[in-house]
DNA sequence: TGTACATCAGTGAACGCGCGTTCACTGATGTAC
DNA sequence: TGTACATCAGTGAACGCGCGTTCACTGATGTAC
């Protein structure tokens, strides 16, 4: 049956919304079209109507999921919300680990995406440099350093999380006190980091 | 047609080696038992003679994957090639990126060992403990740092080397210069954190 | 505004394919005499 | 030491299943008059 245009509008967000959780949730290559389009509430068979393939679904959802983790984060990186501190105390959370479907797209995304369609790896690509922007604007100044160091900053702290991240989920099920060891020991870190560490001489 | 005992053995071996290369360049979820048993120089048929199963495979090309991996530090933390230097310069090389059938577990692993069977996220959590005691072993000694700080130093360097090369190889193939970027920036900044940086104060 | 009909979003059966796993069979190994 | 035979590692066809994708069909939408 057919359906007025702003309700197939409606439909075709939905499945990109249902990718970008399950995606996340279970990877790309766990999840199939029918499994998605029944979480959007439809049948598989219209799916081709709306994408010209899963892969393409699979980049809409990485941009998308990106999108959402990025629009999280208050602009105002002056404001206490939009801090790195509380970025990261949220990104190193119990609830982060525990939720990847509605969580960062690259700690869930950056073990697969080198196998994944190019299409993939462009919007992956362009989300993880927005990520190192976002971190490197809210790092404080530290005297003597110019903006390439605070790039480097940026980039290494930006790989802990991501790493770290994948090693509390990786841990979690067999070894909940390990997991939760290595969030506490990169909130610990990189709340140090962030305030001015990582080679850094306190002045 | 039968093989000898020892013939047999070497088979066993050979597909677990075979395994643990073809899993760590396309991940568990993309290689066959056929394609494994093929690679050892078998056909697959016979496969269920020496495993339970692909997960029981799988847990064990994990294992081997790691011992292999540290087996290739030398033990002596204080000679030049068993120090943190040396493991990081090669840890974050271009060629460690390039072959991930040759290289860390944790780096080609982690995204997806929370999805695969406790087996291997058994093997995979002794695997990430025996890296974390290597890197906190090589660690220098930081004035009135505690066992405490130096084992989380330990943990936020194995996060980055992870995260930081799982990002590095999702962005070679679309964006190389990103990728040899995310790199050199982790090679300045833990060059600098395994000299006594990462918060301190250079004294 | 009301009617007739072309459009097309969504349905559900079907396709070809690759996967993990099973199994009857083969023939070299290695043991019993 | 030599022979007869039971064992069992490895072979290759076959299985059932789930996947991505296709397609003939349905019936509400929205346009032409």
């Amino acid at each position: 049956m057919k359906v007025s245009k702003e309700k197939a509008a409606e439909n075709r967000a939905a499945i990109v919304k249902a990718a970008g959780r399950l995606f996340r949730e279970r990877g790309f290559d766990r999840v199939g079209v029918a499994e998605i389009t029944k979480a959007a509430g439809l049948t598989h068979g219209g799916f081709y109507g709306h994408f010209a393939s899963k892969d393409a679904l699979a980049a809409e959802a990485c941009e998308t999921a990106f999108a959402e983790s990025l629009d999280r984060l208050p602009a105002d990186a002056a404001s206490p919300e939009g801090s790195l501190d509380a970025f990261l105390t949220r990104y190193l959370s119990d609830r982060h680990r525990d939720r990847p479907d509605a969580g960062c797209p690259m700690a869930a995304f950056a073990g697969e995406v080198a196998r994944q369609d190019p299409a993939v790896q462009e919007r992956f690509g362009a989300g993880v440099e927005r990520f190192f922007a976002a971190v490197e604007k809210r790092l404080p100044e530290r005297s003597g350093e110019g903006d390439a160091g605070r790039r480097d900053r940026a980039i290494a702290i930006v790989s802990a999380l991501v790493g770290g991240m994948a090693l509390a989920r990786a841990t979690a099920p067999t070894d909940p006190e390990r997991s939760a060891e290595i969030l506490a020991a990169l909130r610990r870190q990189l709340g140090i980091l962030g305030d001015g560490g990582l080679g850094d001489d306190g002045a």
